[in-house]
RNA sequence: CGGGGUGUAGCGCAGCUCGGUAGCGCGCCUGCUUUGGGAGCAGGAGGUCCCCAGUUCGAGUCUGGGCACCCCGACCA
């Protein structure tokens, strides 16, 4: 591909939009042309590359029995209603009217389709396992885009989708759809760590994820040195030990002002570990208190995955006293008539300070389960970066990320709900068990960009790169220069390189600007200087310095260099 | 949805406080010179100043209402 015939202008200064470098180098580069609020063109450079992610996924999970479908995304909404998730998605969900005013919806994802086509297409445990995938646009009018193709309202996703007779069954599936998982980001260059995650309330017991490490990223994950991974929803840690001691006399103490476990910790000399927070919720219309030791937090996932309830949320301060509590005294002691629930932590410690309820007083030597009940004892601590890991290897640590793909198990729900079924081995009906896959694969392209760059510019994993070598003739109207650059242009092409040559009239800097910028993994210089010691100049982007090699040397050395970049 | 911010040429911005001929840099076009890290000189094109209403002799600027986009928190590939 010619630059003079090349769609596509880099910027020279940062576009004020953008604040990720993906966004803002993807931006300069030309590759993505904002439309709205998280809905972009992909420009060709973007789409080279795009194509080479999908071409990796497409082959992997090809190898590991899967066939592509494409699906509508257009949907009549009855197809949310009968699973009852065009509730549950809420204002995620896109929807439009047809001429006839029937509701429609532009889909968010395609469990319901997937598991009606396997209704209509699966009778016999013979016809197990079936993984079906899709290579798709989706549209989720999500609360926030941002940072580009990080987090768009249309974006593409491949998504998998897997039918098995058992749990067995699906294991199998799901511990090869890992595999390819591990196979696809890693022919994309693209480290990932693989952590444990949160599977929502009507999924089975399995979910992971993989992510790529990056300051940007919107997800937190703990690592721990034995190996133990987990996102922040999903971790459990020992959080570290509190102060014991031998219980003590309970006693109301004022506390003026107080409302928040600080200042109570301050006031009374205590660390905050030596105090019990109690934290309110509104769960389905009913209200719930949740206990935790003060210098924890609640891992509002947790909880919601133990009480099993849509909607969860923090109660106001009129739900709150209506319930008999009182915001910034809240407490567990001598409260009933509520649902409460306790996390582990209320043990670890002794002689807590607690909320009264009643406004600028607390208890001091507050003891479970002597001073106060709860109804059930479930982890809801969120786990944090220095608490003791739960494998006992050592002290967790925290690390942001973005979340690029998601394998997760998830059950019988949809094919029980939609009336997909099988015959067994015994005639008897059953539904499919099923799992699914997704890896974002617009999200890729940006994740690569944010995890490889610089401050000149992209520097692309070689495999995902929108093109193999960036062809730079210097003074490009030079009759010798075009003359040799033309020659090494044909014989790259020819040799299977994707060329990007650029033979623009452009000065020197321009050029190797634009070619930093762009980020392809291995640069060639020709240039009247060069040419004069009858040299090339060859470098890789990810290099300091370049090599000199002669014309006939260019190709080999080229594929030696990508060579090694794809190590 | 809450909080913060921004809408002026393709891009980055000034002008708004104090109403009076719409500006700067980059990019673009033409010519000459230049040629290894975003060249120089000369000439030129390019604007519903986000939209609507109001105040005024006169609004980019003041008032009111809307819209869009960005960033920070609750959701997800």
């Amino acid at each position: 591909m010619r630059a003079s015939r090349f769609l596509t202008k880099t910027l020279r200064q940062d576009p004020g939009e953008a604040e990720s470098a993906s966004h803002r180098l993807m931006l300069r580069a030309g590759m993505i042309h904002q439309v709205a609020a998280g809905v972009y063109a992909y420009l060709p450079l973007a789409l080279r590359s795009i194509h080479k992610i999908e071409q990796i996924i497409r082959e992997e999970m090809d190898a590991a029995g899967g066939q592509e479908v494409r699906m509508p995304a257009l949907h009549p909404i009855e197809v949310w209603a009968e699973t009852g998730r065009d509730e549950a998605m809420g204002e995620t969900l896109f929807r439009l009217r047809d001429r006839r005013d029937r509701e429609l919806v532009l889909a968010p994802t395609h469990e319901e389709v997937i598991t009606a086509i396997a209704r209509a297409n699966v009778e016999s445990y013979r016809d197990l396992p079936l993984l079906l995938y899709q290579i798709q646009t989706k549209f989720r009018d999500e609360p926030r885009p941002r940072a580009g193709l990080l987090r768009g309202r249309e974006f593409d996703m491949k998504d998998a989708y897997s039918f098995d007779t058992g749990a067995e069954a699906l294991d199998v599936t799901y511990q090869r759809v890992r595999e390819a998982y591990r196979n696809i980001f890693r022919r994309c260059g693209l480290p990932t760590i693989e952590v444990e995650a949160d599977s929502g309330a009507i999924g089975g017991k399995d979910s992971h994820e993989f992510i790529v490490r990056a300051e940007t990223g919107e997800d937190t994950v703990l690592l721990s040195p034995g190996g133990y991974a987990a996102n922040v929803e999903r971790a459990t840690s020992v959080p570290p030990p509190a102060p014991e001691g031998e219980p003590l006399d309970m006693e109301l103490v004022d506390t003026p002002g107080v409302t928040t476990i600080a200042a109570l910790s301050e006031l009374l000399g205590i660390p905050e570990s030596q105090t019990l927070k109690a934290v309110f919720y509104h769960a389905d219309g009913e209200t719930v208190l949740v206990t935790i030791r003060g210098d924890l937090e609640v891992n509002e996932v947790k909880l919601r995955n133990h009480l099993h309830v849509r909607e969860l949320r923090l109660a106001t301060a009129e739900e709150a006293a209506a319930a008999g509590l009182t915001p910034g005294s809240t407490s567990p002691v001598g409260l009933a008539g509520i649902r409460r629930i306790g996390d582990p932590t209320i043990r670890q410690g002794s002689n807590f300070a607690a909320g009264a309820n009643r406004p600028d007083q607390h208890y001091r030597n507050v003891n479970y389960p002597r001073d106060f009940e709860v109804d059930e004892t479930v982890d809801v601590a969120t786990a944090q970066a220095g608490h003791e890991a739960p494998d006992g290897t050592g002290t967790l640590e925290a690390v942001r990320g973005i979340e690029v793909g998601h394998v997760f198990k998830l059950g019988t729900f949809y094919t029980r709900t939609l009336g997909a079924e099988y015959t067994d081995e015994d005639g008897k009906l059953n539904a499919p068990v099923m799992g699914c896959y997704g890896i974002g694969t617009t999200r890729v392209l940006a994740a690569a960009i944010e995890q490889n760059h610089d401050d000149k510019g992209v520097i692309f994993p070689a495999p995902i790169a929108p093109f193999q070598v960036h062809l730079i003739a210097l003074n490009a109207d030079d009759a010798e220069v075009s003359k040799q650059a033309e020659a090494l242009y044909a014989e790259l092409e020819a040799a299977g390189h994707e060329v990007f040559f650029d033979d623009r009239v452009e000065s020197a800097g321009v050029k190797f600007n634009d070619a930093d910028l762009l980020g392809f993994p291995v640069r060639v210089v020709v240039s009247p200087r060069n040419l004069k010691s009858g040299v090339v100049e060859i470098k890789r982007r990810r290099d300091a310095d370049a090599t000199k090699v002669a014309p006939d040397a260019v190709e080999r050395t080229v594929g030696e260099l990508l060579a090694q970049d794809a190590l």
